[in-house]
DNA sequence: AATCCTTGCAACCGCGTTATA
DNA sequence: CTATAACGCGGTTGCAAGGAT
């Protein structure tokens, strides 16, 4: 359990990479690969230590890396991701080819982030810093975009509700007929009870995808930026799962939601194969009927005006396209 | 031209997790 | 089963380059 040492021997070179020593690892990793990074580095005649040697070739030298400016969508793939896994950057890097970790962690902290506190919007929660929606720029257009932003979360915490609430569900129901359950570890709440099982746990992610497309499936009578959730403003919208919470008991909804970021189910999430992530929230006729319909209200939660499941997958589409790029545009 | 300040990014550090003896 | 080594990740630091004064 304790930390490698493999840094603190002494005579190991630090701090900047020499083309020699880039040379040397490159040569080396392409000759008989990287094996053991520990071994590596006196196999390939470096006096780095084993962990500087790996940093050196995922983020630098690796031969698949695109360098260089980021490009519009890779920005708004970013800032979409952000608000769904946080500061995940491993997780978001998945999603975008070529580009590393440590690039997007870089560029995040230097770039969007800082366009986002210019916004007015909270980088960390994705949120509008003040209640007074718009009052970064004035512009009502500003103010549905932000209003939008606030939903996502807001649908986030929404979906983290009722995860907790199918998770809940189906421990009762596994608890009262099974035993033994493969649950996974925790360790940093341990009062926490996940869901036991992977099936249970796809159902749980089955629950989440459909409360997210429930939420961007749009209303046809609206305009391109009025999803149906727009039908409540924010504040009503944020009283009535307030008040679904407090009804669900609130405290341990919020400790299970943080749990389930932890989990493998919600690392599922992460690596679902999309794509685009414009469209994300469109999944196939087939399974966005059943999401729909596992998107109804629990009945703890009141009425939130999901939409109607009737709006063609198409216009959704194109409706979250614009809707995304709108954000982009205010972004950039 | 010199100095200070800001920005961007490569690299390091420490911790949690996983693999293995 | 336990202890240790190794890996991988995210936060932080340090420095070079460019801009402002």
């Amino acid at each position: 359990m304790g930390r490698s040492p493999c840094c603190d021997k002494v005579g190991l070179k630090k701090g900047p990479w020499t083309p020699e020593e880039d040379q040397k690892l490159l040569a080396y990793i392409e000759q008989h690969g990287h094996g053991s990074w520990r071994a590596l580095p006196a196999k390939a005649g470096l006096q780095r230590c084993g962990k500087s040697c790996r940093l050196r070739w995922i983020n630098y030298l690796r031969p698949d890396i695109k360098r260089g400016k980021f490009s519009l969508q890779e920005e708004q793939t970013i800032i979409q991701l952000h608000a769904l896994l946080g500061n995940r950057w491993s997780g978001i890097a998945a999603h975008l080819p070529k580009r590393t970790d440590n690039e997007i962690k870089n560029y995040w902290n230097t770039h969007l982030k800082k366009r986002l506190n210019k916004m007015g919007i909270d980088p960390v929660t994705h949120k509008p810093k003040t209640n007074a929606l718009g009052s970064a720029t004035g512009n009502p257009k500003d103010a549905a975009t932000l209003s939008h932003m606030a939903q996502w979360e807001s649908a986030r915490l929404e979906a983290e509700a009722r995860l907790v609430r199918e998770s809940k569900l189906v421990r009762f129901s596994s608890s009262s007929s099974s035993s033994s359950s493969s649950a996974p570890q925790h360790t940093s709440n341990p009062v926490m009870t996940p869901p036991a099982t992977r099936p249970q746990c796809l159902d749980v992610l089955k629950a989440w995808q459909g409360l997210v497309t429930g939420l961007f499936t749009f209303n046809n009578t609206t305009d391109n930026l009025q999803s149906p959730t727009s039908t409540l403003n924010f504040v009503e919208n944020t009283n009535t799962l307030a008040n679904g919470l407090i009804n669900d008991n609130s405290m341990e909804l919020h400790e299970m939601g943080a749990w389930f970021r932890q989990d493998s189910s919600y690392r599922a999430v992460e690596n679902m194969n999309m794509e685009d992530y414009s469209d994300m929230m469109v999944w196939e006729s087939g399974d966005h009927q059943q999401c729909s319909s596992m998107a109804a209200p629990a009945e703890n939660l009141n009425e939130t005006s999901y939409g109607s499941s009737s709006s063609s997958s198409s216009s959704s589409l194109e409706e979250n396209r614009n809707y995304w790029n709108n954000i982009l545009n205010l972004v950039s």
